[in-house]
Formats: structure tokens, C-alpha cells, sequence
DNA sequence: TCAATCCGTATC
DNA sequence: ATACGGATTGAC
């Protein structure tokens, strides 16, 4: 066969050779592969097509990264089985993203291809190419109104470099109560003026649909498309088409849609980076947020991080001067903020389980009863059930973390029988906790956290006999909520927005967010917090179900979210934790797991912690560097991955870096 | 001495 | 997966 192909096909006479990205999986077959272009494809075999290749006897997909003139492949070289279509879908800027993320997380540029370019939908491609969108209605004229901006001491001159095509890099703190939506649509508006595109990246569909709202007010119909995976692979594919085809250039969804092919991007910005959804859950497990900073960085866009709380991640790209803070003055804060206090009592409630309905802190309800009185909802924060169990003090309740390495102490399940005794171990290194002390409060007993049971709708319904009970949570997530007397029940990241702000706030087991087994557990909570509470009407009461002196309170009450992480990063710098270092998570069966880490040439400041046993009969380490050392650590497990996918090795191993879970 | 077979390795 | 090269084996 292939002596009869190439006397039927000569190769083509300007640049015969196609340098490809094929799609296999396998750590050791990471890099481009050259193939000859027959003449007849000279002119379709072009930089970003989809093409299918013979590759080790078997028909796989692949991209066309570039044309040469010849290849430096020493044997040789088969020819391109077929282009699947014209349709450029891998432009150079996106191909070089990917293989920046792959290279940072120890991946494979084919599993980071697999999430930039969404399958091809062959029907879709194949309509003219000027059906509208989303079904998008009659065409409204872009909004015009004041630019609230300026609220924000040098927010308009950030506005003002990205219409002037600079790359301005800033991490925003919003306003209480602010239209978040409307300024993004607004930076991307200031965007197209200059002639650029812009990617907005929200957490879920909720919030999409809201930013999407906004960008048609503000730009007009048409003009940007949104994605997220619920559009359904054909309008997906529809619409990311649109973005390839240069007849859009702004663009609005969920984290896959960092990789979307804007041309002459200026700017690329996310809302509330600290929400878990931007943790890709595939290979190689990359962060929405690291990934556009990536793309800022490779593509000179400007980079806008914006959120009511700040992330410690945010926190330090201000703290090396990469972005700049864009945050209202205190007197702005002061006048929009709510009205924060902390319900200490709520934790002699929560031990009290019966006590519970009886003893409802009378400050809460009275302020529930007040806005309900004057016909304003009121927001009710319960968190989700399902906590990993996790240990703390028993005196102060401060999360208990391992002396050694600083892991957070959790219950481990020693022997499977009849009668096992659980001890507290560290969840990294698996070293029982034998002779713990409080870092606190010098405490030697631990006691271990559970949420229990949460306050229903129904027992609120209880103390309040006829009020209106709305729930908004995983199952039924509502988006709105009228300006009328209601109790609006929701789990974190659920909560409805309401028209006109919320009359009151009870974020009720407080507690239970701050003892999480969980690095990030004051900033997560104060999050949390801070996006309920935002939605607040200005001086509003809102009460919060934990101690007054914790940080995380403290930050809430003074609305300074900017502290608390400035605080999180030099802690956690301090303590050697992320951001300032970088971690490295890798599971398997004992063997394997050892295997990897033999065949892995580590950097000499590589810590090595654990194994500790997860579910079934598999184990994880840890390997905890320097953040200089990050690049190291990511190569050095990737080749160890490909000396093993090269040897055919049989138990597969998960290698994760920033396992954002586990920290 | 040569063919059949096995094993390891590369995959353009 | 499958193809190939080199080593190994077994029959003449």
C-alpha cells in the first residue's frame, strides 16, 4: 500500500512536510510529528486544520501545527492520510497556550487539546456561516449610560489603556451590591473600541447568563457568543465556529472557554477566580484562573481578576506586582457595605442539637423579622451537607494541622475489622498524631467537626408561621427573587439575586466553613460570605454564625477582603504552603505510585510526604517544592509518566499538581 | 545456515 | 494497537 499511494500522490513542492499534534494520550509520545503533504492537499493542509494521520498503524486525529520546507526527523516520513476539513480550529497563540499549560501541570499537550478545541460537529460546520447565534432576538442599541468605574479610583484609567490596546493587568474588588456583570460587559466594550477581543470567564451557567445580559446591553446583539458545556455539543460548536471565524471577537463562559480562539485578544477576565468550578477536573487538572494569567502573559492581553473577596492567588499576583489593585475608597466601601455581626452564640447551638429551634440567637431573628415586616426578603446561607469530617482544637476550635509537615489532621480508619480505633493523622504525610498540641492555644485535646443536620426550610418556616419559604440549591437553583417579604433559603453559590437587595442575611454554621480540613478555609468562607452578603441592601443587617475575634469575621465585618488574603499568602509563605510553593499529588497502587517517584529525577529541594491510604487499595504521595522549583517538579513527573507509558506499564497513575482539593 | 519465533522498542 | 529490528531457537 504504501509504494502504490506515494507513486499515485507526489509530495507537494512548496513546504511537503506538516509538523502535527496528534491525539494520543501517551506521556512519552508528547511532542509534534512530521508527515509529507500529497500535492492535492498543498493548498488544505494549513497551519490549525483537523487531520487524520496513520500513526503506528492506526488511524488517529491530529492538528497541523505548522508547514516546512523539510523535517529534521532523521527516518522516514509517511504521508497525511486525509484533512478532515478547512476550518482552521488551532490558531499559533492557542497551540502555544496549550502547551504552556501542559508543561506547568505535568501534562500532555493532546489532553489540554482535548479541553481547548471542543469535538467537531460536522453538521454545524457545514450551515452558512451567517445564521444567527443563540437565537438571538432584534438588535438593541449598545447601553450608553455613566461608567460607575470611576468608583473605583484608577478603574477608568484601566478602562482607558485597554480601549487604547495597552495590556493592563489588575486584580478588582467590587462594590458590595455591584452590577459585576455590567462592568465586565463594560472592559469589554472598552475592548472593541480598540479594535480587540475579550474572554470573560464566570464560574457557572447562572452567572453566564446574567454576564450575557450585559454584554447585549452593553455592545448590542450579536456581537459576542457565550459557551459553556450545557449549550449541547451543535450550539457549542456553533458558536465557538463564530469565535474561529472572526465574527466575534467577545466571548463569555465557562473555564473551557479560556482557550477560545479570539483573535487580537486584549484582555482576558474572570469573576470570583477563588470558586472551585474553575478546577478543570480532567488531566492535567489545570485552573482557569493560572491559565488565563498564562494567556495574559503569552499573548500580551490585559488580565482583569474581579470578585466581591480576593483569593490568595489574586492577593499574590498583586504582591509581585504582575497586576495592580483596582479597589473602591473606604468611604465607598462604608457606604454600600451591610451592616456585619457575629453570632458567637451559634456555636453553643451547635453543639446543642436539641437546643437548636429553642434557641435561636435573638439578634438574627429579630433583624429577619424586621425586613420581613417591611416586605424585603431575606437571604438564609446554610452550607451543604457532606463535610469531610476534619480535627480541631478542642478548646479554641482552631483547625489542627500536623507538627511535622504542617497537613491538616483528619480521622484515618486504621484496620478494616470489627472494633477499629480511628486516630487523627496528618491527611499528607499519614503520621498519626500521637502527641498533638494546640498552635494556639496550647490545647492537647482534639475533638473532631461534623456539620450536623442542617436547619431545614421547614424549621425556618417554623419560627417565621406564614412567611414565604423560597430554597435555592443544587437541585433547583433560582435566579431571582422579587422584592417582597420572603425567606430565600440557599446553599453556598446558590443564592438568588434579589431585585431591589435583601432586607437581611443569616449565614448560619459559619463555624463549620472555618474548621474545614482545608487550607483554603477562612478565605473560602469569607468568599462565601462576602457573595451573599453582597447582594445586601447598604447598611442591611448580617449575621453570621461564628466567632467575632476569627479572621475570616474580622474581614467580613470590616468588608476587607484584600486583608484577609494579603494575611492568607504571607501566613501560608510563611508555613510553606501554595501559593508560595507548589504541590504535586500522585495516586496509584503502592507500586506504581513508587515507580513514578523511582523514575522521577525530582529537584534536590523536593520534600517527599506520605503515602497516605485513599479509597480501595490505592495510596497517594505528595512531593511539595519551592514555587521556583514548580517547572522542575512538572517536568521531572511528566518524564517519569512517559518513562512508564513507554514501558507499557500496566497501573495508572494519577499526577496532579496543585491539587486544588487536597490543599 | 536459514527460517520461524520471541521480545523489546518506537510510533514521523 | 502494530510494525520493525535484533536476538534466539530449532531443524537441516
Amino acid at each position: 500500500m504504501p509504494s502504490r499511494q506515494r507513486a499515485q500522490h507526489a509530495p507537494a513542492e512548496d513546504n511537503p512536510v506538516a509538523r502535527l499534534a496528534v491525539d494520543v494520550p501517551l506521556a512519552h509520545l508528547d511532542r509534534p510529528f512530521d508527515y509529507l503533504v500529497t500535492a492535492d492537499l498543498a493548498g488544505t493542509a494549513a497551519p490549525g486544520v483537523r487531520a487524520r494521520v496513520r500513526f503506528s498503524g492506526r488511524l488517529v486525529d491530529a492538528f497541523v501545527l505548522e508547514r516546512l520546507p523539510a523535517s529534521e526527523h532523521g527516518g522516514r516520513l509517511a504521508f497525511l492520510d486525509r484533512i478532515v476539513s478547512s476550518e482552521v480550529v488551532l490558531v499559533p497563540e492557542v497551540a502555544r497556550l496549550a502547551r504552556a499549560v501542559a508543561d506547568h501541570w505535568g501534562g500532555s499537550l493532546s489532553d489540554v487539546l482535548r479541553l481547548a478545541v471542543p469535538p467537531r460537529h460536522a453538521r454545524t460546520e457545514a450551515e452558512s456561516g451567517t445564521a444567527s447565534p443563540d437565537g438571538d432576538e432584534a438588535s438593541t442599541e449598545p447601553g450608553n449610560g455613566p461608567v460607575p468605574w470611576s468608583l473605583y479610583g484608577t478603574g477608568r484609567a484601566y478602562l482607558a489603556a485597554l480601549a487604547s490596546g495597552r495590556a493592563p493587568r489588575a486584580v478588582w474588588t467590587a462594590l458590595p451590591g455591584e452590577d459585576w456583570p455590567a462592568r465586565l460587559a463594560e472592559a469589554a466594550r472598552a475592548c472593541v473600541a480598540g479594535g480587540r477581543g475579550a474572554v470573560l470567564l464566570v464560574p457557572d451557567r447562572r452567572d453566564l447568563v446574567r454576564v450575557d445580559a450585559a454584554l447585549r446591553e452593553a455592545l448590542g446583539a450579536g456581537q459576542h457568543v457565550t459557551l459553556s458545556a450545557d449549550l449541547g455539543p451543535a450550539q457549542r460548536y456553533r458558536n465557538w465556529l463564530r469565535i474561529c471565524r472572526s465574527q466575534v471577537r467577545i466571548v463569555a463562559g465557562t473555564r473551557a472557554a479560556a482557550y477560545a480562539p479570539v483573535a487580537d485578544l486584549g484582555l482576558v477576565a474572570i469573576w470570583d477566580d477563588g470558586d472551585d468550578l474553575y478546577a478543570e477536573p480532567r488531566a492535567p487538572y489545570a485552573h482557569a484562573r493560572d491559565v488565563l494569567v498564562m494567556r495574559a502573559h503569552l499573548s500580551g492581553a490585559g488580565a482583569l481578576l474581579g470578585a466581591f473577596a480576593r483569593s490568595a492567588e489574586a492577593a499574590q499576583l498583586v504582591a509581585t506586582g504582575w497586576a495592580r489593585d483596582i479597589s473602591a475608597r473606604a468611604a465607598a466601601v462604608r457606604a454600600r457595605a451591610p451592616a456585619v455581626r457575629a453570632m458567637a452564640d451559634d456555636e453553643a447551638l451547635a453543639r446543642d442539637e436539641a437546643a437548636r429551634t429553642a434557641r435561636l440567637p435573638s439578634t438574627a431573628w429579630q433583624a429577619a423579622g424586621t425586613a420581613l415586616r417591611a416586605g424585603q426578603p431575606v437571604l438564609v446561607q446554610v452550607p451543604r451537607r457532606g463535610y469531610v469530617p476534619s480535627m480541631a482544637c478542642d478548646r479554641c476550635r482552631a483547625p489542627a494541622r500536623c507538627a511535622v509537615c504542617g497537613g491538616p489532621l483528619g480521622q484515618s480508619r486504621s484496620g478494616a475489622g470489627s472494633g477499629s480505633q480511628t486516630l487523627p493523622a496528618c491527611g499528607w504525610c499519614a503520621r498519626p498524631a500521637t502527641d498533638w498540641s494546640c498552635a494556639v492555644c496550647g490545647e492537647r485535646r482534639l475533638r473532631a467537626v461534623v456539620v450536623g443536620a442542617r436547619r431545614t426550610a421547614e424549621e425556618l418556616g417554623r419560627a417565621f408561621p406564614g412567611a414565604l419559604v423560597r430554597t435555592s440549591g443544587r437541585d433547583a437553583v433560582l435566579d431571582t427573587v422579587p422584592a417582597e417579604a420572603s425567606l430565600v433559603v440557599s446553599t453556598p453559590g446558590a443564592e438568588p439575586v434579589a431585585v431591589g437587595g435583601y432586607g437581611a442575611a443569616l449565614l448560619l454554621d459559619g463555624w463549620a466553613l472555618l474548621t474545614r480540613a482545608d487550607l483554603r478555609a477562612s478565605e473560602e468562607a469569607l468568599r462565601r460570605w462576602m457573595n451573599a452578603a453582597a447582594l445586601v441592601r447598604p447598611g442591611g443587617p448580617v449575621l453570621v454564625g461564628a466567632e467575632a475575634g476569627v479572621p475570616a469575621v474580622q474581614a467580613l465585618v470590616r468588608w476587607a477582603p484584600a486583608w484577609l488574603a494579603e494575611r492568607e499568602l504571607s501566613e501560608r509563605a510563611a508555613l510553606g504552603f501554595p501559593p508560595a510553593s507548589r504541590f504535586a499529588a500522585i495516586t496509584g497502587v503502592p507500586a506504581a505510585v513508587a515507580d513514578v517517584l523511582a523514575a522521577a529525577r525530582l529537584p534536590a529541594s523536593a520534600q517527599v510526604l506520605g503515602p497516605v491510604p485513599v479509597d480501595d487499595s490505592l495510596e497517594r504521595m505528595l512531593v511539595r517544592v519551592p514555587r521556583a522549583d514548580g517547572a522542575a517538579l512538572a517536568r521531572a513527573l511528566h518524564e517519569a509518566q512517559g518513562v512508564r507509558s513507554a514501558r507499557k506499564a500496566p497501573d495508572p497513575v494519577k499526577v496532579q499538581l496543585d491539587p486544588h482539593e487536597l490543599l
